[in-house]
DNA sequence: CCGTACCCGCGTGTATACACGAGGGTACGC
DNA sequence: GCGTACCCTCGTGTATACACGCGGGTACGG
C-alpha cells in the first residue's frame, strides 16, 4: 500500500528548484531559457532538465520561444482570464469552508489574519495576505480546487514579479478577510462564498488600475 | 510575432496518442504501463515516452506504481471533489457566456443540443452531451476555465471508462439542456449559472447513484 | 552597393549506452 | 522441509552521442 514513491530524482528536483526560481523572478522577463545553459548552470544533463521545462510549460509557467523557453508573463487579459477562474474555484472553496472548516481550520486563519494586519512591510503583507488564501483553501478540504488554485495563483505571481506593485488600501483588505473570517466563524456557506468573490473583485479591480 | 510554434515532436505526439488511449479505456484498469513497452508499442525510444508519462501523471491521469506506472482510477472521493470544482467553473463559465456567446456559439449549442435529444445510442448521446458542455465552455470564452475544464473532465472519463453507465432520466438531461440554452438566449448570467449547477448537481446524484 | 546563396555554429529532439536499485527465484544451510 | 541469503533479471534514471533544422554571417555575383 505504499504507493506514489516520493520522487527525488533530478527531474522533480530541477522541476522544484526551476519553479522556484522563476516564481522569484530569477529570470529578466524577456531572457530565454536554454536547456544547455540551465544543464550548465544547475550541475545536470539535459535530460532531467528539459523534462522539467517540459512540466513547466505545461504548467503554464514557461512557453516556447524561438529558440529556447522563456517566462511566460500573461497579458493583462490572461490576468483577467485566471482571476475568472479563481474567483469560481476561491469562493467555491470559501464555501466548503464555511460548511467544513475544522476548529484547527479557523485558528489557524485567524492566527494569519492578525499576521497580515499587522504586517510590517508591504511585501511582508502580501505574502501573509497569500498564505491566508492557501489556508482557506486547505479549510475548504478539496484537494483538487487547491491544486487548481495553486497553480492559478502561481500564473498570477510570475506576471507582477517585476513592480511589488502596493496593496491599494490595506485597511480594506483586513476589514474583507475580517468577513470572509466571521462567514466561516458563522457556517454560513453564502456569505463566506459572497465576500470572497467581492474581495477578489476588488483584488482585480485594484491590479487592472495598476496595470494601466 | 510568430510564437509558440506548434510542435509535432514524437513526444507530444505520444502524448496525445496515449492521451487518447487512457481516456478510450485501452488499457485494462488495474494494468501498469511500462515505458519500455510502450516504447516498443508505439514503435519509439523511451526517452519521448517517458516525456509523454510525465506529462500524463503530471495531468493527474496516470500515477506512478511500483515498477512503472497505472491508469489513475480516482476514488468516488475524488469524483465528488472534481465534481465540486467542475460545479464552481461550469457555473461560472455558463454565466459567461449568457454575457458574451456570440450568435455563432448559440447556433453552435443549439445545433448539439438537437444532436444530443436525437441521439441514437446511449454512447452516442453521451457523447453529444459532453460535446454539449464544450461548445458551453468556448462559448464562455475564457481559455484558462476551459483548459481547466478539459482536465478535470477527462479524469472524469477515466473514471467511468469501465461500465457506461446509463444517463438517468434522459428527458431531464434534455429539458435541463433546455433551460441553459434558454438562459443564454436571454442573456440571463444568473439563471444560465443556477441552471448548469442543477444541472451538474443532478449529474453528480446520477453518478454518485450508479456507484452504490 | 545591394541582393542572394551558401556555409557554419548552435540548440534541440531522439536514440542508445550505462549504472543503480528493487524484486523474485533458486540454491544452500540448518 | 523451511528459512535465508545471494544472484540475476528487469526497469528505470541519467548521460552522452548523433542527426536535423534554423538563423546569421559572409562572400560572391549582378
Amino acid at each position: 500500500m505504499d504507493d506514489a514513491p516520493r520522487r527525488q530524482d533530478r527531474t522533480t528536483t530541477f522541476y522544484r528548484q526551476l519553479r522556484e526560481d522563476v516564481l522569484a523572478g530569477a529570470f529578466p522577463v524577456g531572457s530565454v531559457l536554454l536547456e544547455t545553459t540551465l544543464a550548465e548552470r544547475y550541475g545536470g544533463s539535459r535530460t532531467p532538465i528539459r523534462e522539467a521545462l517540459n512540466l513547466l510549460e505545461h504548467d503554464g509557467l514557461l512557453e516556447r520561444a524561438a529558440r529556447g523557453y522563456r517566462v511566460r508573463s500573461g497579458t493583462p487579459e490572461d490576468v483577467v482570464e485566471i482571476y475568472e477562474a479563481r474567483l469560481a474555484l476561491e469562493s467555491e472553496a470559501a464555501g466548503a469552508a464555511a460548511r467544513r472548516s475544522t476548529d484547527l481550520d479557523l485558528t489557524r486563519l485567524a492566527h494569519l489574519h492578525e499576521r497580515c494586519r499587522h504586517g510590517e512591510s508591504d511585501t511582508e503583507r502580501r505574502a501573509d495576505n497569500f498564505r491566508f488564501h492557501e489556508a482557506l483553501w486547505r479549510a475548504g478540504h478539496n484537494a483538487t480546487i487547491t491544486g487548481i488554485l495553486t497553480r492559478l495563483t502561481a500564473q498570477l505571481r510570475i506576471y507582477d514579479s517585476g513592480p511589488p506593485a502596493a496593496y491599494g488600501d490595506l485597511d480594506v483588505l483586513d476589514a474583507e478577510h475580517d468577513d470572509i473570517l466571521t462567514a466561516l466563524r458563522d457556517h454560513d456557506p453564502d456569505a463566506a462564498s459572497t465576500a470572497m468573490r467581492a474581495h477578489l473583485r476588488r483584488s482585480l479591480d485594484q491590479r487592472i488600475r495598476a496595470t494601466l
